[in-house]
RNA sequence: GGGCCCAUAGCUCAGUCGGUAGAGCAGCGGCCUUUUAAGCCGUUGGUCGCGCGUUCGAGUCGCGCUGGGCCCA
């Protein structure tokens, strides 16, 4: 049996390229050298040098400037005795110009080893060709990366979905507005960061393992601990962990991290997504509506410059204040039906069976206006809303309504029909607490393996005194989506979760 | 979990009624010293995702599988 292994799959154009490499060898050049020569980033002299008035070739020639810039070569258009190429770097490009007259040996030479996909640097002056484009008049070559491989077409990209997410890097490479994408996911989170550091917020880290998964409705990943011989779970919300700190004396803290949770996927989901938490002492889910409100609306202006943003055909407007709407009131007002079949049992069961609930004799009253909200009225919430009064049942961790114990003091804001935001009154009251806890141990024997497990250390440390306290998770990664009017989860997440591809050629016919 | 759709050259895609597998880009060989998806001439490259079946004959029809996408609960 004939093993791939570690042996490279024959393709034509490796061939190809692995006679150049072997010229260019044969050259004395090494095609990895270990740095680059360069004085200048790309977008630095673009930047610079772009205003073709204010720069004409004249001015650029008459500059007797020697740059070197490096770069990966997207393009190249053989004119005979001359060449244009263009080298890109971060997204941003430039042009250079080889001219068999101006290259020192051995250019000429080493210009028919270049391909699309190389790295190099080139070295000359600045100048502006007769279409007015910045361009580098290139007297040296220096080979910094040969690619052995081709690059995807140059005028349509990358296009089949499934080798984009397990090709990232040609993805990257061959569609710009990707790039683009992934470098304001950057800019998005850490405006958010500065923001909530400019509230007097403290960056924290909690586990990611956990022997008791908490602080959320989820089934857990599960994994283990040789040494210790015990059983783990990747977190699926660093809540429980958060509160522990405002116990300990934190007043306002945050922590933007991954969460896992063993569940499907969909445009909206990904195994392990990431998620910003916040908890301050002393304050509640009303003070909570301004922080969200004042942190999407600054975000979107520092980083997209402008609180009205496109989302598909439609516009989304960040701007405070965003709508507040009941759970009862947007089921009514979404599902055109009458609020007062929101208050009866039997007609709120009747309601539910017309949509298709499943096991609506088996669940609360609670349960059941969950799932009309979600059927209802949740897809149409496009501008910004923030949903309150949610049912005690869905929401074990929350501060009851004054005056009202069967609603929580809860909201959930969304945005494009996207749950983006999630925040609580924050319940501090360890006897309720306990409760509740109980009542999801119930749930959990019932058979539902999404039912919170008993954190008996929490309880322990809301007993030793938990201030009143407003807290909040915000999806990052559908924030981005949103903001970056991008449709799919997978398209805000670099390497999004995919089965691994069948392997090439392992054929154990035995 | 259910339904629908997709998989053909390195990439982007055609492929009619079941009858010898195509184009553009890329590659290779030429021409061209200011091009812009450069242009012109020539040319290499295929396990049509995998398997089974129907048929004289399957990229095309049927069944199953794998991977992916979209919709639904």
């Amino acid at each position: 049996m004939v093993r791939a292994g570690v042996a490279m799959q024959p393709n034509q154009y490796r061939d190809v390229r692995l006679e150049k490499l072997g010229k260019l060898k044969a050259l004395g050049l090494d095609p990895w050298p270990r740095k680059a020569e360069r004085t200048h980033g790309i977008a630095e002299l673009a930047a610079a040098y772009a205003d073709a008035e204010a720069w004409p070739n004249e001015k650029l020639e008459g500059l007797e400037l020697t740059v070197s810039v490096m770069g990966r070569i997207l393009t190249i258009r053989e004119m005979g005795k001359s060449v244009f190429s263009h080298l890109t770097e971060n997204g941003e490009k430039i042009q250079a110009f080889f001219r068999m007259n101006d290259l020192a040996e051995p250019g000429w030479e080493l210009l028919k080893l270049l391909d699309m996909g190389d790295f190099i640097s080139i070295t000359g002056p600045l100048m502006r060709t007769k279409t007015g484009e910045l361009s580098v008049r290139v007297k040296s070559i220096q080979f910094l990366s040969k690619a052995l491989l081709p690059l995807p077409e140059k005028w349509h990209g990358l296009q089949d979905k499934e080798q984009r997410y397990r090709q990232r890097y040609l993805d990257l490479i061959s569609n710009g507005d990707v790039l683009k994408t992934f470098q304001l996911r950057s800019r998005i989170v850490s405006a958010v960061r500065r923001f909530m550091e400019g509230q007097g917020y403290l960056e924290v880290e909690t586990p990611m393992m956990q022997p008791i998964p908490g602080g959320a409705t989820a089934r857990p990943f599960i994994t283990h601990h040789n040494a210790l011989d015990m059983q783990l779970y990747l977190r699926i919300a660093p809540e429980l962990y958060l509160k522990r700190l405002i116990v300990g004396g934190f007043e306002k803290v945050f922590e933007i991290n991954r969460n896992f949770r063993n569940e499907g996927l969909s445009v909206r989901h990904n195994p392990e997504f990431t998620m910003m938490e916040m908890y301050e002492a002393g304050s509640d889910l009303r003070d909570m509506m301004t922080l969200t409100e004042n942190l999407l609306s600054s975000v979107a202006r520092e980083v997209m410059g402008s609180e009205q943003l496109p989302w598909g055909e439609q516009e989304i407007s960040y701007s405070a204040p965003f709508r507040r709407l009941t759970m009862k009131d947007a089921i009514a007002e979404y599902g055109a039906i009458d609020r007062h079949q929101l208050e009866d049992g039997d007609s709120v069961r009747t309601l539910a069976r017309s949509v298709h609930v499943e096991d609506v004799d088996k669940k609360s009253l609670g349960m059941l206006l969950g799932e009309l909200f979600e059927h209802h009225a949740e897809k149409q919430l496009l501008q910004p809303t923030f949903i309150t009064d949610y049912p005690i049942e869905l929401s074990p961790l929350t501060k009851t309504l004054e005056g009202d114990d069967r609603f929580v003091d809860r909201f959930e804001l969304f945005i494009g029909g996207m749950e983006i935001a999630n925040a609580y009154s924050e319940l501090n009251d360890p006897i309720d607490q306990m409760g509740r806890f109980q009542a999801q141990m119930d749930e959990r024997e019932a058979g539902n393996d999404e039912a919170m497990h008993l954190d008996q250390d929490f309880i322990t440390s809301l007993e030793h005194g938990f201030p009143p306290c407003g807290g909040e998770g915000i999806g990052i990664d559908r924030l981005v989506m949103l903001l970056t009017n991008s449709q799919s989860i997978r398209d805000v997440i670099l390497f999004p979760l995919m089965r691994p591809p069948k392997p090439a050629e392992s054929e154990e016919k035995e």
